[in-house]
RNA sequence: CGGGGUGUAGCGUAGCCCGGUUAUCGCGCCGCGUUUGGGACGCGGAGGUCGCAGGUUCGAAUCCUGCCACCCCGACCA
């Protein structure tokens, strides 16, 4: 194991990959750009999965499932959307093989079997739903329709990164229509804001809530709502966007209802996601120098408890007790694994378990068995106490619930130290070579500035928080007016 | 796709410049024994198309050519 990973965490290959295959989590597979997620890692996802499930399902959602494959003609018919991806699609183009003549025990494509129309592998899946919505929608009494689907995408990126970027990745993407502009952007709003609770409720992920400037929007939307989170290494990860698409699917596939008064209208229309990523950002966020850290809502096991022995029958009274304990906390909700592998000595159970982050760890020997007490573990301080049996249950329900808090406030702190009001640029530049983090400035609103900036710094407009207040002041590249501060920062 | 780098056992590596016994070492793996409150130790053992294909040579992990894969930087992006 290597050892200062935090301390690395500039340098993505060495912390990142390593500490992703060490504590099994995923790893690269045969396919260019695309990961295998380990029976570890998927439990973890599986974790954000049924909470993230849960919260749309309470804001009125249901899930569908749609296609894998987009008819190229589909795909085309929402021009920036389109546009937007055209670069990093992957296309099926024939739906057979044939022995090949010239290479014995070879295949190869069958030249006869071209397809009519190529289908395009869903990079978002916009332009297949929307070509359903429109038969399923006439009147306003269908409206709105609030539908998530859970799915892959393919999105042929030039160059990938173990969970931050591959070419295949899960997700969720939800797709709305809507009778009226303000009920699709409220809902974009409101999905937003799901998103950000999840990330600091669930994931214990500090997010800044805001919107997309023109030039970073989603190829299509006429608003993107994001959450931006810092990583331990002072760059910025989009964690999830919420889209206003105005009428643009609606018009592009002739989506179009009839009102209470008996009026055509186009419908409004909203799409959001949150994928795999979030893992990436889970790990950047808490993980340390043993390896992960887990908020205890998203470990696949809270509680692991390791016996420590020297004979069978110790081990068999250790078993005993510990049987009890886990039924005792698997009635308070509590997940909870007993390590009792005769093939593992104690201490390398305590590094593996702290690799894969177990927020919490029992060790029960025979002094313990003597004295009514087990020794307990944290993750996140490693601090060990002595707890009586009989206190067990109760001392971990809450240190569990402290714990949740206790890395999220950690990240808040780390995040709010890093968040650097600058008014001139020489400061700027400086703040991002030396500090890192976001930079709250000002802005004269223009791409052109943007851009410039970007150029000359590699910091990209993060998002314009929700909660900007308004300042005048002067852009700080222009020095033309600017009546809010933007946040910039260097992003994955 | 441009620039740079790396491919040797499951993982990490030495050897390559300067060609020459049976390809080095550590971790891991298997067996036996002793161990077990922070990554155990001893003894024995298994495991290799040296990325692939050509070439030079008496002889290639080592030199040459081509290709492939991966990693980093750039463009692109959830």
């Amino acid at each position: 194991m290597g050892k200062n990973l935090t301390s690395r965490a500039e340098d993505y290959s060495k912390w990142y990959n390593e500490l992703v295959v060490k504590a099994d989590l995923a790893e690269n597979s045969a396919v260019r750009g695309c990961m295998v997620i380990k029976p570890y890692g998927y439990a973890i996802w599986e974790k954000m999965q049924t909470e993230l499930d849960r919260m749309f399902k309470e804001t009125g959602h249901q899930n569908a499932y749609f296609p894998l494959f987009v008819p190229k003609s589909l795909f085309e018919a929402e021009e920036k959307n389109a546009e937007g991806f055209a670069k990093e699609c992957a296309i099926v183009t024939h739906y057979r093989l044939e022995n090949d003549p010239d290479k014995e025990g070879k295949l190869r494509v069958d030249p006869n079997a071209k397809l009519e129309e190529e289908l395009i592998v869903r990079p978002t899946s916009e332009a297949i739903i929307w070509n359903t919505y429109k038969g399923w929608i006439q009147s306003y009494r269908d409206l709105p329709l609030l539908i998530n689907q859970w799915a892959n995408v393919v999105r042929w990126e030039m160059r990938t990164r173990l969970f931050l970027r591959t070419a295949e990745f899960l997700w969720q993407e939800g797709h709305t229509a809507h009778e009226t502009r303000q009920e699709a952007l409220d809902e974009a709003e409101l999905m937003n804001n799901v998103y950000a609770d999840f990330a600091e409720n669930f994931m214990a992920i500090p997010v800044i809530k805001g919107v997309k400037t023109e030039s970073e929007r989603f190829a299509g939307a006429e608003e993107t709502f994001c959450i931006e989170a810092l990583m331990q290494d002072g760059k910025a990860l989009q964690a999830g966007t919420s889209h206003f698409l105005g009428q643009n699917f609606a018009k592009a596939f002739d989506v179009k209802f009839t009102s209470k008064e008996g009026k055509q209208d186009y419908v409004w229309a909203t799409s959001w996601g949150v994928s795999t990523r979030l893992m990436g950002a889970l790990i950047m966020t808490h993980s340390d120098d043993s390896g992960l850290v887990l908020p205890p809502n998203l470990a696949p096991f809270q509680v692991v408890i390791v016996p420590i022995y020297k004979t069978d029958e110790q081990l068999e009274s250790i078993r005993e007790l510990a049987k009890g304990l886990m039924a005792d906390f698997r009635n308070k909700g509590i997940s909870v694994k007993l390590d009792d592998r005769t093939t593992h000595r104690p201490g390398a159970k305590f590094a593996e378990h702290e690799l894969k982050g177990v927020p919490l760890r029992i060790a029960i020997g025979p002094k313990d068995m003597e004295n009514g007490t087990v020794e307990l573990a944290r993750r996140d301080t490693f601090e060990k106490i002595s707890v009586a049996v009989e206190d067990i249950t109760g001392t971990v329900e809450s240190l569990l619930t402290e714990m949740q808090e206790m890395l999220f406030n950690k990240a808040l702190d780390f995040r709010n130290a890093h968040v650097t009001e600058v008014n001139d640029f020489e400061e700027f530049k400086k703040v991002l070579e030396t500090k890192t983090g976001f930079i709250s400035a000002h802005w004269d609103g223009t791409a052109e500035t943007e851009n410039k900036i970007k150029e000359l710094t590699k910091a990209t407009i993060r998002c314009i928080p929700m909660d900007a207040k308004e300042e005048s002041g002067k852009c700080i590249y222009t020095g033309n007016p600017s009546n809010k501060r933007v946040l910039f920062a260097k992003a994955y």
